[in-house]
DNA sequence: CCCGAGTGTTGACACTGTCAACATAACCCG
DNA sequence: CGGGTTATGTTGACAGTGTCAACACTCGGG
């Protein structure tokens, strides 16, 4: 039933569009995609995708779902292969989370911009957004338990720290960096910055390096 | 010629699609902005603001570079009132930076993403975001010179410093702060994270607060 | 005074999201 | 096996959109 020439039914039109609307989007922007125009790229007539969604933002809600999906998965599987030191697994993390945003900017967009997005719809994305970001808490409050480190709440250093890696990867893919910026070495002086303004407060003897 | 009941030609057409679209998009995002609507609103034909602007992606062009002159306007205005300590400089700069996010969230929106714009027309913007980056350069220079900081690069530290403030900004305004969280108060401590981890490096004695 | 350039208008077109009415296939229960 | 219920896909239609071409008006300078 799922791929011989009896064509009136797609099999599984859901999971395809979802499929090509990631696909379309990483190529040519969330506004290259058209109801009608992925429909035919399936094979299917322009009403078909609205037993599945609703609306094409339900389609895009979806699609920034799977995001989140694949941006968890990645850090998941970075932090299981991390080391044991709590400053490099904070440094992977960010790190990871920016290449995530560059190889897949479109659709890092579409996951944190609320622009093309239903309002209602945000919960959901909302849960998976403080999956990751729950996460985060967890490393940073085991770094801060590792000693020499500022006993803020963890959760608003992880607001600090989400807030750093997000603007950098926004400015990165939105095209912001100048070229003559190397951009790795870029990503390691932000972790870096972060991670040593983490460590103390106010209380550092002030010498030069 | 400008206020009398000769109504055919308008009198200062451009000015006032631009400041009409501020609004519109000020409440109701981009999306709420039409070209029939606005053309509407401003008591003109749909067609006409096609003499000024050839597209309407160019009348956002026009709002995003408005916005960058706000907001350039509103850093210098802080800057000058600012204390000469080199500390205080860059924490109100930032300050200010993330205050006029949360205060214009739409075109804030607009002016860093590349979303609705043309491709093309971007090096207008880029160069009025360049002028304030810029300006943070000199500021980050001027701080590193005061003694007790990383010897690194000014522009690499200043895009440091951008990616924080930028990061933070566009969290706040698509929502992604948790309720319990208190936003000054985050403000504050992106900040003074940043300035701590540019004030040493490595070579700090850790020891806890 | 007139005419050309600047500005505004009208009609039209292609394209979009979306819905209602209909058609077909799958599935389930006797 | 058969018939009906449900899930899924199709077609036609509509309102709204950006944009262009052809036309109309008006103002400033020769």
């Amino acid at each position: 039933m799922r791929d011989n020439k009896s064509k009136y039914h797609h099999g599984d039109l859901r999971a395809a569009l979802i499929g090509e609307a990631v696909d379309m989007i990483a190529d040519g922007g969330v506004e290259s995609l058209t109801m009608r125009d992925i429909s035919g790229r399936l094979g299917v007539s322009r009403a078909a995708p609205y037993r599945h969604f609703p609306k094409k933002s339900d389609l895009l809600v979806a699609v920034a779902a799977s995001g989140f999906e694949g941006l968890r998965d990645r850090m998941q599987a970075m932090d299981a292969a991390a080391p044991r030191s709590s400053v490099e697994r904070v440094r992977r993390l960010g790190e990871e989370y920016v290449r995530f945003a560059i190889e897949n900017p479109a659709q890092y967009r579409l996951m944190y911009g609320k622009e093309a997005l239903s309002r209602q719809d945000l919960p959901v994305l909302r849960e998976a957004a403080n999956a990751i970001f729950d996460h985060l808490v967890l490393v940073i409050r085991a770094h801060q338990k590792s000693g020499g480190i500022k006993r803020q709440d963890p959760r608003m250093m992880a607001f600090v720290a989400w807030s750093s890696v997000h603007g950098l990867a926004s400015l990165i893919i939105e095209g912001q960096i100048l070229t003559e910026i190397d951009v790795d070495e870029l990503i390691r002086q932000t972790t870096r910055t972060l991670l040593d303004g983490m460590r103390v407060h106010r209380t550092c003897s002030t010498r030069k390096s």
